[in-house]
DNA sequence: TTTGACAACTTGTTAAGACAAGTATACAAG
DNA sequence: CTTGTATACTTGTCTTAACAAGTTGTCAAA
């Protein structure tokens, strides 16, 4: 017999209509909760036979949701220090040249600078736009405490819920290599993003400066096509 | 009236009732493809009001998928020279360290060394590792000519699904500089990556270089959380 | 003018069922 | 032993139906 890869024969998960039968719900129910298990890459399916459990994996940092959040579910405690908290009339350059989405000019943004550690270590220099329009009393508003999704969504009312990125590999200025307590020249990896919300309202561009050494960015379970 | 974020507010599609109707299908189907929609990050949909079209986005290569396919699908031209085709007897130490996924020890694996090409110009440098067993016959087979994904799909009927990765910075070493014809100590990014099938099968383990100049992976409408 | 009730939409969720198509097993025929 | 077939599973896809819940506009009452 010709081996093929090495499959992990996992424990097969009870058919749809004894789930249905079981918790006392429609067929369509259960599939809805299998199909939103499958497209997590929870469980595989297959016609005819079954759905089955993937191995499991452990959360990583992303670089795509908040800071707070993700540090926290890779079981570490995240805090942050205020560099600058600003006035600025325009955007940096290299966001107009990785991000589709283009700001209106003639704006003026809050510009928040952030030294972003974890565990007491500084592993990231992260900048964060704020239109001023759309954030009005930001100014007042105590960004120090608490991640500042969590002061958008009560403040505001705003949900982040989609990220368009781009990564490209650099190397730590001087003020960087400061913020971060690495040597000048020291590799980094650059992150430019821009969050929406589900409605497409932009509500934040964001510059991040990651250390290279000891701490890396992860995406698991990533669909392919 | 206080101003919001700049939701732009683009066009409404029919309503769910009006798309069965037009077609000549029930809603559920309907919903079955607004949800893919949605889920896709195409449109947004609201309860009461009705579901809107998003800003479109060009795609962009997420180093997550087929190298060939991707550059292909941002418009240029993908070529590939095999550095080197080579048996080994273990995968390198990174991979340990990122990749939850651990491989069966005491194995062999094909490894293959390419540089990867945008119109002509190397941007990446790539040695994907594949295990002996699951590809029998792969000494013989043509990997020069083609994607691996498609020759992978082609002679053993495996389809790549998911893709676990992790992404740090680095510095070019000497090879490195060599292959990608740019200078020792230059900022690259380097990806570890795991493939597998649907079924959790391990089709391939990925180490790739790509140069830091005018070349960015991005991740376009990730949803967040 | 302002307010509130109401009707007419919208999407969100669930139900119960039908048929197609792929898989696994048992069993008889060769 | 091998092969084919029937059968009973599985998931994939689709239909018709009902109700909940949020939004928008109309219109009468204050």
């Amino acid at each position: 017999m010709q081996q093929g890869p090495s499959r992990s024969e996992r424990t097969a998960l009870p058919s749809e209509n004894k789930l249905a039968a079981e918790f006392k719900v429609s067929r369509v129910t259960v599939r809805q909760a299998l199909d939103e298990l499958h497209r997590k890459g929870l469980i595989y399916r297959e016609k005819g036979r079954g759905s089955y459990a993937r191995s499991q994996h452990i959360g990583g940092v992303t670089g795509f949701g908040s800071f707070t959040s993700e540090v926290e579910n890779a079981g570490s405690k995240p805090t942050s220090r205020i560099v600058e908290f600003v006035k600025v009339s325009s955007l940096p350059d290299g966001m107009k040249i990785h991000l589709a989405k283009l700001p209106p000019k003639n704006k003026s943004y809050h510009c928040l600078a952030r030294v972003r550690c974890v565990d007491s270590r500084p592993v990231a220099y992260e900048e964060t736009y704020l239109d001023t329009e759309t954030y009005p009393g930001l100014e007042r508003a105590d960004v120090e405490k608490g991640s500042l999704y969590a002061t958008m969504r009560r403040l505001w009312g705003y949900e982040p819920a989609w990220a368009d990125a781009a990564i490209e590999p650099g190397v730590a200025d001087e003020a960087i290599a400061k913020h971060l307590g690495i040597r000048v020249g020291a590799p980094v990896v650059v992150a430019w993003r821009v969050t929406s919300s589900e409605q497409d309202e932009v509500l934040e561009y964001v510059r991040s400066i990651y250390r290279g050494d000891g701490f890396a960015l992860t995406v698991r379970r990533h669909k392919i096509s």
